[in-house]
DNA sequence: AACAAAAAATGAACAATGTTCATTCGTTTG
DNA sequence: CAAACGAATGAACATTGTTCATTTTTTGTT
C-alpha cells in the first residue's frame, strides 16, 4: 500500500517546487517580491494551492530562512580549519559580513525579519542556524583558550562580536550609513572588523 | 492681502495635526498600525485629505524620523556636559541603548527602515540626525585627544562604536538572540558596552 | 469497468491598505 | 452676486494575503 508512500513524496516535492520557486523570485526580485500569487504562477498552480502545502506566507519564509543559513554555514565550515583562532574569527567576520553585503535580502530574511523568528517554538528546529551560531562560539572560546583574549563570560565577548558585524552590515544594507562621506563606506565596512580584532587582540598584550 | 499666509498657516497647521496624529497612532499601536485611514479618522478628515498635505506614506515617516531624532538628540545632549570623555562615551551608549530598547518601533523607523532614507538628498534634512552623530565623533575625538584610543582614522572607531550598539539593539528588538539564552539576553545587551570600552580603555593603556 | 469517496486543485471573493480622481463644497475676488 | 479657485470628499482602483465553495482528479470498492 505504497499510495501514502507516493503521496507523501508529492508532498514533499511540491514543498520543494514552492521554495524553490520562492528563492528565484527572492533572488531575482528581493524580498517584497516574493508574493503568493507570483509563486503560484511560476510554478503554474493557481493561488489557493499554495495554502495546501502551506500554512501561511510566513512559512515559506521561514524555510528560506533555513536555507540561506545552511547556505552561510557551508560557507564558514570549511574555516575550522584554519588553526590560529584569531585569524579563524577574522576569516569567520570577513565571510559573514560578505555574505551580508552581497545577499542583502538574504541577510534580511535571516537577521533582521522578525516573522521567521516567531515561528521558531524549539531548539530542533533552530539547529541549522544553532551550527552557524556555534562556528562563532567555538572560535572565540579558542581565542581565550589560547590566551588571546580574557573574559570573565565568553557568552559577552561572542555576543560584542556577533552585534558588532551585524551592525556594520546591517547600516550598511540598509543605508544608514549617510553620516559617513560615501566614498568611505566600503572601508568602514571592511577595515572595523580589523580593528576590533586588533582592540581585541591589544587587550590580551597587555595585562602580562 | 494676508490670505495666502493664512493659508500657510493653515497648511502648516494640518500637516502638524497628521503628524501628532500618527505619532499618537504610533506610540499606541506601533509602527504597522499607521495607516492612511487611521490617520484621517483620528483626525476627522477624510482619507484623501491626508494626500493633500503628504504626497505618500513615506513622506509621513520620514517627518516622523526626525521627531524621534530629535527626542534622542534631547537626551544625548546633557550628556556633553561629563567632563572625561570615556566617562561621557560610556553614558552615551547606555543612552543609545536604553532609547532603543524603549522604544523599539521608533528605533526601527529611525534606524531600520529604508524608505525614510531614501528621502534624504542633502544634508541640511539630515540635520537632526547628523547633530545626533556629532555627538558620537565629537566623543570619540576627545578620547583620542585625551589618548584613551588610538587609532589612524578616528572615524573608524566612531563606525566602529556605533555600530556595535545598533547591533546590539537591533538583535534585541528583532528578536535574533534565540541563540542565547533567554534569561542572559538584558545582561548582554546591557554590559556588552561596557565590555567593549573596557576593550577600548585597555588598548590605551598597552602601547604606552 | 463503473461508481462512490477522498484528495487535490481551482479561482472567485474577501479583507486590508495605499493611492487616485471626478465631484462637491466653501471661500475669495472682481 | 457670480465666477474662479482651493479644499475636502469618498467612491473606486490596485495590490496582496487568505479563505472557501465548487470542480477536477485520484483512489478504493464492487
Amino acid at each position: 500500500m505504497g499510495v501514502a508512500e507516493r503521496r507523501a513524496r508529492e508532498k514533499e516535492e511540491m514543498r520543494q517546487q514552492i521554495l524553490d520557486a520562492a528563492v528565484e523570485i527572492f533572488k531575482e526580485k528581493g524580498f517584497e517580491k516574493v508574493q503568493i500569487r507570483k509563486i503560484a504562477e511560476k510554478i503554474e498552480y493557481s493561488t489557493g494551492t499554495i495554502y495546501l502545502y502551506f500554512k501561511n506566507k510566513d512559512e515559506i519564509f521561514y524555510a528560506l530562512h533555513e536555507a540561506f543559513f545552511m547556505k552561510l554555514y557551508q560557507q564558514l565550515l570549511p574555516l575550522m580549519e584554519i588553526g590560529n583562532p584569531l585569524d579563524r574569527l577574522l576569516q569567520i567576520g570577513r565571510t559573514y559580513i560578505n555574505f551580508g553585503l552581497e545577499n542583502p535580502d538574504a541577510y534580511d530574511l535571516m537577521f533582521i525579519e522578525k516573522a521567521p523568528m516567531e515561528l521558531i517554538e524549539n531548539e530542533d528546529q533552530w539547529s541549522c542556524a544553532m551550527g552557524t551560531f556555534e562556528i562563532l562560539v567555538h572560535t572565540v572560546q579558542a581565542c581565550i583558550d589560547e590566551g588571546y583574549f580574557q573574559a570573565r563570560d565568553h557568552m559577552d565577548l561572542v555576543f560584542l562580536a556577533f552585534a558588532s558585524v551585524h551592525g556594520m552590515v546591517t547600516l550598511h544594507n540598509r543605508r544608514h550609513m549617510k553620516m559617513f562621506p560615501p566614498e568611505t563606506h566600503k572601508h568602514l565596512v571592511n577595515n572595523s572588523l580589523n580593528t576590533m580584532i586588533n582592540m581585541m587582540r591589544n587587550q590580551h598584550k597587555s595585562p602580562d
